[in-house]
DNA sequence: TGCCAGGCCCTCTTTAGGGCCTT
């Protein structure tokens, strides 16, 4: 596992539950190597089955984009070369993880990185924090944003723009030069009032 | 036609319920 890069995705799909049926349509992801984005990846995919108003109006894409689009196989297959090695971070990863088992075990693939959540660490670090949505976060946090959120590229790249202002954080709280993907794993299973105490004990 | 999930986390908790996040 390569210890100074991470893969930073984000899934758009038809719904929120691959168990009833939901697929991707689309992912989106930037490889984050040493706090700086090295590659990215974006692609449509076709699901088979037309997606919902609802959803062509939170993210835009739409049944014709769709049409034109290869099948999530094909994509899926591109996607799992894209993450082989890496370790993983999703906003709410739960989610995520959730469709990219699903997709990669239709195709009998699978991946051998460990998930993170930004948004888990996220309730740890900034507990005052308005919410904890991803354009709430990256808001609190003074990021410039100036593209579309509920799109799949644009929103890995606001979650990696999120994720190294959590780790400068964690460095200029705990005197280290670089946060091991374990203390992240650490942080987030701890409670929230443990946070404090666990950043000032890690040197 | 109508309806659909799941993990985290708090609290008036643990023999439970409901809000937060993700699409």
């Amino acid at each position: 596992m390569n210890a100074n890069s991470l893969i930073i995705l984000d899934f758009e799909t038809t719904g929120l539950s691959p168990d009833n049926g939901d697929r991707a349509i689309e992912i989106g992801a930037v490889k984050l190597e040493n706090g700086v984005v090295t590659d990215r990846f974006q692609e449509l995919m076709y699901p088979g089955r037309p997606v919902s108003h609802f959803i062509a109006d939170y993210t835009g894409i739409t049944n014709v984009m769709l049409s034109k689009a290869a099948p999530c196989h094909e994509v899926m297959g591109r996607f799992s070369d894209f993450i082989q090695g890496q370790n993983l971070v999703a906003h709410n990863a739960s989610f995520d993880k959730r469709f990219l088992d699903s997709e990669l075990k239709r195709i009998s693939s699978g991946y051998d990185g460990q998930f993170a959540c930004s948004l888990l660490l996220s309730r740890r670090l900034y507990q005052t924090a308005p919410n904890h949505k991803l354009g709430t976060l990256t808001n609190y946090k003074g990021i410039a944003s100036n593209g579309s959120f509920h799109r799949a590229l644009y929103d890995s790249e606001m979650t990696a723009k999120l994720w190294v202002a959590m780790l400068d954080d964690i460095k200029q709280q705990t005197g280290i030069d670089e946060v091991p993907f374990s203390l992240i794993q650490k942080l987030t299973k701890t409670t929230k009032a443990n946070v404090g105490k666990l950043l000032a004990n890690y040197r």
